[in-house]
DNA sequence: GTCCTAGCTGGTAGCGCTGTCAACGTTCCT
DNA sequence: AGGAACGTTGACAGCGCTACCAGCTAGGAC
């Protein structure tokens, strides 16, 4: 008995092409580039792969190949809801192709970034998705000579490596403060936690508007280093309360701590919008469902994940976009927290299915 | 110039092992299982690897030893909070070995499920992750074939395929109601969405409760196969007091359902425990800081993911656990939403920061 | 001193696939 | 009709590593 089958009883490509009447290597061709055969030979090819039931070994042929079928993707968080937003949508992506997600947590720290970034080249990515615009040097030489394509996602800036989709947080955050502004109110304050760069320039959007404005202060700012949670939302206003009695608004740096502050007002007996007015940043789910509605900054995260993955998988294949730095913009909706300040100090009280208004932006308007 | 470096200019084993004057084999030896060279020769290939800057060719090593260094991990959903805690245990346990994850998303379908799992095996994965305990016969077959390690997490039953680790919801489910009644409730809804395998055993866990007490009723029950939001909760909730007015406490399938019915409560001006008490399942992390704080099922889904890949990486080195199935058991946490009903029809209005009452229990417990 | 065992080391031979290049028709042009 | 050009196919030689087994040395038992 001549045995052709390896121990483990797997197919190889050789059987599949001996079956088939064909060379080995014209089997390989079908698997990778079909129209390359002839129709005979490919259907040929292609019956006996199915009788046979034969899976390739990804492993000879990355060895063979020098390339792998791997996308590398460098997160800061696996928990931020933002984040699996944006992993649903690299990996809905990623079904379908024969590309596999291959998944780090950098825990936001850009020395694990540049650690893994090293771990990840050492394989010979097919591509990679890292996350913002904050690379050490070391990791930006890296990625700059990666002979892969690269998207950054998150965020949009300057000097993209490769491709880039995002969003500007800083006209962002501009835009939910100009939204507070024409809703009447004028001492803003700012609640932020964790402080990773995007946070970090949604609070000089911030500050920005409110400079403009002429209406900055110090004291209206507080952050910390903490990770974001709903409870912390509720300490951090605290805190500014402390600091800054007069408020009437606050712009959360993003939702967890939005509702933290509404609960907050809930424990203190503050009326939103009425005393105080509140905007969040993401517009997660729970948003609209709050008492009362909560206005927020939506961004496309499913969608910047997904359009991510198509782009580098498209790049991957040799077909560059045209359009290599990708704004996905956002949008202010608007809800009852941060309603006009009327004299009755009412606001009406509708569902959460009450019509949100829009105000829609790309970023990179003032 | 003898050129020894492949094109990529990759140090391969060879240069190294020459480097420090052995063979290649012994060089290759001391990435495996350095004890068994003597300490000369170890720190010889130790210092050369370093100083080339080597790093394994990950497909050569998997097509030479027919194994790959990849632990598979399938899970029902990349958006549920639940298992975003779940995957962050599973990769910091992952983290310092030298095994990688590799993340499939079944969308709670048990075919997507089979169908994934064949494209796992045939990779011949080094480990596997399973959620639950609801396989296709097929998949339940491919498993118990399988020559790898595995664990199924997320909840335990009989007939492990190999390990398990989880809790019981049926047992958690009926220790959130027993909790109710002990605080006079006895009009108990019951509110869920997805109704996967976890959440219909939830339920069952009510169900019995109730009758066991003599008070159940079909109208208390309120589902749908929708996925879960904060909305639907409000929705949900809606439903329920149409169809059984007279409930005096909700007991929801997860939390985000929990603070739905919390802030359609709120819409609707109903007092919460005073007329309605809400009991949630998961504890996430705003429940303790809601208003009123919210009562839930505190399970624990970081350490079971660590707990799980850790297992896991001690079985496939040959260390396999003496206790091959793992209870982690729940807490029902008792918060303010669920205190003992009060015939002044208030409760003290304290921080988050009050001290919860828990209920521990492992499940097993009747 | 001889034999045996254990511990360490190395040689050989692939793992299953693909890059490269040559060779073979076949078609189309001049 | 001759030849170029194209499309299709196959032979060969590895990719970088490890399984397997043989051989070597040292130390201990008799």
């Amino acid at each position: 008995m001549g045995r052709k089958r390896t121990k483990s009883g797997k197919i190889r490509l050789a059987e599949v092409a001996e079956l088939a009447g064909v060379s080995p290597i014209t089997a390989s061709r079908f698997f990778r580039n079909p129209e390359a055969l002839s129709v005979a030979k490919r259907t040929r090819v292609e019956s006996a792969a199915r009788e046979l039931g034969y899976v390739p070994n990804l492993a000879a042929r990355a060895l063979a190949s020098h390339r792998t079928e791997v996308i590398g993707v460098l997160i800061p968080s696996l928990t931020n809801n933002v984040f699996s937003d944006v992993l649903r949508g690299i990996y809905d992506a990623s079904e379908g192709s024969r590309y596999s997600i291959q998944l780090s947590n950098t825990r936001y720290s850009i020395l694990q970034e540049e650690k893994l970034l090293r771990l990840f080249l050492a394989q010979k990515p097919a591509g990679l998705i890292v996350t913002g615009i904050d690379q050490t040097a070391e990791s930006r030489a890296m990625l700059e000579a990666a002979d892969c394509p690269i998207v950054q996602i998150m965020e949009i800036g300057p000097n993209p490596v490769d491709m880039m989709i995002g969003f500007s947080h800083y006209d962002a955050a501009r835009a939910a403060v100009a939204h507070l502004f024409a809703q009447g109110h004028r001492k803003i304050g700012f609640v932020g936690a964790r402080m990773d760069p995007r946070v970090q320039r949604r609070l000089d959007g911030y500050v920005a508007a409110m400079k403009d404005a002429g209406s900055f202060e110090q004291r209206l700012v507080v952050t910390t280093a903490t990770p974001t949670s709903v409870t912390l939302g509720g300490a951090l206003f605290t805190d500014l309360l402390a600091r800054a009695p007069g408020i009437d608004a606050v712009f959360c740096a993003n939702d967890d701590l939005a509702l933290g502050v509404l609960f907050e007002c809930r424990r203190r007996d503050i009326a939103i919008p009425e005393q105080i007015a509140i905007v969040g940043f993401n517009d997660l789910e729970f948003m609209a469902s709050a008492v009362p509605t909560l206005t927020s900054v939506r961004t496309n995260r499913y969608e910047m994940g997904n359009t991510a993955a198509t782009m580098l998988i498209e790049a991957i294949d040799g077909r560059r976009p045209e359009q290599p730095v990708l704004d996905l913009g956002f949008k202010v909706i608007e809800r009852q927290s941060s309603s006009a300040r009327r004299s009755d100090g009412r606001t009406t009280e509708a569902g959460a299915a009450a019509a949100n208004k829009m105000i829609a932006l790309p970023s990179g308007h003032d």
